[in-house]
DNA sequence: AGGAAGTGCAACTCGCGGGTTGCAGTAGCC
DNA sequence: GGCTACTGCAACCCGCGAGTTGCACTTCCT
């Protein structure tokens, strides 16, 4: 009950995947596409690129809206920014710690002669 | 050759995974600590813990120094704050581009009938 | 010297994620 | 209305990653 469905997890996992992130360029690129136009510039099949697109839909980095028979995906900023804020502020606490351990490491200092 | 044995998804690979993160948070709460010792207050094995400090290693978000007979992990924050710089500049390259499409699409403003 | 505590290596299981193919359904266009 | 071009669903293969267990090796302590 603690995990709350990891959504950190599921963002990272998202992106960790290349073909993902081929993806999820092509698509700023192009501003929006279907999967059937992005898979046409990947070395994958159609269905593939569909699986890939629910994922990051799922982790909140792609958002889809129909248009007529066809689906047109979007990359979607938001979550990503968050992201990068987490992980500095995560950087910057492991910074703090290191300081404070060297700090008390260093604290009985050796007289010199 | 391009791909350079995918840096970055080596790293979101390595923060991806559940049971990983919490052996970093372990040794940043710790400052530095040996496999076993990290191991003893999770609910895996140590020779999993080992081999995920292997993964954390090669992601260089970890550091491993030989301290007589035990190995001691300590956490090393820079790749992280470089992920973390990465990701803020790709998103905001999304939002530049997803501005400039938006201002393409209301260009051609459609007259009231 | 000899036992205790720790690490390192190897073999093995198992589930899941990335990928494919095939087919049914549905919206557009002539 | 009927053909075409999409999307959606399902079944299936395969490899890899997370985890375990067992044992050999090294370092420390008394």
């Amino acid at each position: 009950m603690t995990v709350d469905r990891d959504v950190a997890g599921e963002l990272l996992a998202a992106l960790a995947d290349p073909t993902r992130r081929e993806i999820l360029e092509a698509l700023a690129a192009r501003g929006e596409a279907s999967a059937t136009t992005v898979a046409a510039g990947l070395p994958v099949s159609r269905q593939a690129v569909v699986k890939h697109l629910a994922v990051l839909d799922a982790a909140g980095l792609v958002e889809a809206r129909r248009r007529g028979r066809e689906v047109r995906y979007a990359v979607r900023p938001e979550r990503l920014t968050a992201m990068a804020r987490w992980m500095a502020a995560v950087a910057t606490e492991w910074e703090a710690r290191l300081g404070a351990i060297k700090q008390i490491a260093e604290s009985p200092a050796p007289p010199p002669p």
